[in-house]
DNA sequence: TATTGTTATACTCTATAACTATA
DNA sequence: TATAGTTATAGAGTATAACAATA
């Protein structure tokens, strides 16, 4: 028993399950990205999940494995986080002892963040199996394309960045 | 006080506050697509604070308003949202009166979403505003770009919406 | 006085199971 | 039995205020 009764609400429904009913959000581009933003995400969340890694947190540790030394607040605002929120994903990367927490004598009120060799191990089978995910995904989009879109993305934050609330 | 002491944290601090530190990240298309998400997101809630709507209760009443006699369950699936949270997104446009649930006469099961005059204004006006903002934030790409932007991001959904789980 | 990390809290979005009333 | 809408609930992500220790 398909839904077919009113063709008007089908027009091009398409394998996936992904039904398109409209125009006006079509136009625009937020739209767009966050349709696609959301299909990655999920691919990324699927990826992550042998390596019991969420977003977040493998983002937080790749940071912490590229830059040792860095301290919560500036890996907050690199991630555009909150400091409250951070020091969460911190707690578990820490406690699964991927990283440490090491004081810095300089600043008592600190942190430095290491990654330990276990980290930087999952860290790397981590990426190489986000790699292939999203290769899965973009392996249509040619390579002037992606170069296209991250400049695009690139501008997008910029301008973003510099405007006001 | 700032906070250079070590120069390879902040390789290309822009005025926008938002810091690089890192080149794992740079290299996968997700997190640029997630950044810029966000971004949009940002000023996206800003440009419809004003009519007291959020991203999916506009989203939702875009759908109502050009798709009259919507079910619930149809606009659940439109919006990849699922069928108990699309309810209490609907309660809300009920009870501002922006929206009303019609019975099917042949399904009593079902509602016919359909949008009040009301409903109709305000998602007018919010449209025009949520157009100018994104205008705001995409003046820098050219109209070649956004194509080709918005096709990549298409077919990415397209894949994405194949790949098994 | 300002900053780092922290706690507590709240709101939004998301996801699942189970119920009701219809079909 | 299957579906449409609903309820309840739990998990993530996000945001703000306020605190202790330190600068």
């Amino acid at each position: 028993m398909t839904r077919a009764e009113d063709p008007k609400l089908e027009p091009n429904k398409a394998q996936s399950g992904v039904s398109q009913y409209n125009e006006t959000l079509d136009g625009l581009f937020g739209y767009h990205l966050k349709r696609a933003t959301n299909v990655l995400q999920l691919d990324l969340k699927h990826a992550l999940k042998p390596f019991d890694l969420r977003m977040l947190t493998y983002t937080a540790l790749v940071l912490i494995v590229d830059n040792p030394g860095l301290r919560q607040s500036q890996l907050a605002e690199a991630m555009d986080v909150e400091r409250p929120n951070m020091v969460v994903i911190i707690d578990t990367l820490e406690s699964r002892e991927l990283i440490i927490r090491d004081r810095v004598p300089t600043d008592r009120r600190a942190y430095a963040l290491n990654a330990t060799l276990a980290g930087r191990r999952l860290c790397e089978k981590a990426t190489m199996a986000v790699k292939q995910h999203e290769e899965r995904l973009l392996h249509q989009l040619s390579p002037e394309m992606r170069q296209t879109v991250i400049a695009a993305l690139t501008l997008i934050r910029k301008v973003g960045g510099g405007v006001a609330p």
